[in-house]
DNA sequence: CGCTTCAGTTATAACCTCTAACCACAGTAT
DNA sequence: ATACTGTGGTTAGAGGTTATAACTGAAGCG
């Protein structure tokens, strides 16, 4: 580990990387991440436009940095949350609890990954990488799971045969069929009442979301 | 109805504003709404600049009259599907194909309305009314449809008995408490997976969307 | 001690939105 | 017919953005 401890220009680079980071996150969080300025952030740095571009090959650059650290809070976020229970389901409602509250802590982290794609870019390897992580976390946990007693003899759906030819995206994870079917269909419905709500799309409608999202993700784990 | 046949000057105004609402809608399409340019627009129609600020006020004017259009649309697409259909359970099932067709035919178009809002702009009370009137298809099937029968004895949720005193969103609508909690369920869960597909969270997968589609469509109206 | 590397600078190009001022014409009223 | 008014279009320009080019000064290193 003789690299953690870099040349000092090396470390100052990473410095001002983080700091410039830093400024970008409190942008974000205020006008969200298409109206994000390389300018007003040198400005509130006290250095001028271009020299940013020492840092940052481009803004895309940038976001791509933001998104990368988004995905990996969440997943922290995520696994902190399955580890902190023993049951499986208490992992999965821990999980969903944090999940929800960190979308809400800062709406537009969340949508800066769930959201609109921004126009150029595309995902680097290693977000899908970090995306895939969070998936293993709910498998995990489905897998010890087992089936739930609501649908103990219920016969396996065209989506549960499919799924188990079509298992690539859970790397080699031994989750069974259900399994596979039951994290997938958590994260979409979990997603669902989240990207809705932080997208405002709740608000004047005048009922509780954080009811509905416990519904759903009763819904999940007891019977469905 | 003398109105309708305007001065020669109101109609070409309006011929005018159609023009540039098309070439608008192309760049959305090509390039999402965060990037949309008046400029460009303009450059296309071969007239110069400021020349488009004689139709629209600014640039958010003209994006909030797009998600107006889509919501218009998308709203009479739904409309057109449940009418299409007879039973409520092939009502529901045509509104969620039409819905997810609606959605991949462009996507862009999905994510105006449903994707990370604009910086500044709110959306327009008349964009929250037409919202209301798609939300009221879903409660006009599920009213008639009645509970599946799985859950026919299933106590209500604690989510029901909240929507029975917080039902201002469906206006005077007459469903039931648990048409009111299946209704904004098919929403939320349709919503879930049609937005993850298409700001492509599946692509790479390696799965068929369209059956966990079904699935959801399924888990709504049988069962759950 | 000198050489090299690199952070930061200014200048500049090429975009963008939007306002101001002006021109010319179409439709209307006198 | 003629004069007036409203309106679509123009160019000029302010102020913003991303990004590149060329230069400067200093820090680090052999």
């Amino acid at each position: 580990m003789r690299e953690a401890v870099r040349s000092p220009r090396e470390r100052y680079r990473e410095q001002v990387r983080d700091e410039i980071k830093a400024h970008a996150w409190t942008q974000v969080a205020s006008t969200g991440a298409s109206a994000l300025s390389l300018n007003a952030i040198a400005k509130q740095m006290g250095i001028s436009g271009p020299a940013l571009y020492r840092y940052f090959r481009n803004r895309d650059d940038l976001i791509t940095e933001l998104v990368l650290g988004a995905y990996r809070d969440l997943s922290d976020t995520c696994r902190a949350a399955a580890a902190a229970e023993h049951t499986p389901a208490a992992q999965l409602t821990a999980v969903a609890d944090a999940l929800r509250r960190w979308a809400l802590a800062a709406p537009h982290r969340y949508l800066l990954i769930y959201g609109t794609p921004v126009p150029g870019y595309a995902a680097p390897p290693e977000a899908t990488a970090i995306a895939a992580s969070i998936m293993s976390v709910l498998l995990d946990a489905f897998a010890k799971a087992g089936a739930p007693a609501a649908h103990a003899r219920r016969p396996a759906t065209d989506l549960q045969r499919h799924l188990a030819t079509h298992r690539q995206w859970a790397g080699d994870h031994s989750a069974s069929p259900a399994g596979l079917r039951r994290a997938l269909t958590f994260w979409t419905r979990l997603h669902g009442v989240v990207s809705l709500e932080v997208a405002g799309h709740f608000t004047g409608m005048n009922f509780d979301p954080a009811l509905l999202y416990a519904a759903e993700v009763d819904a999940v784990l007891n019977g469905t």
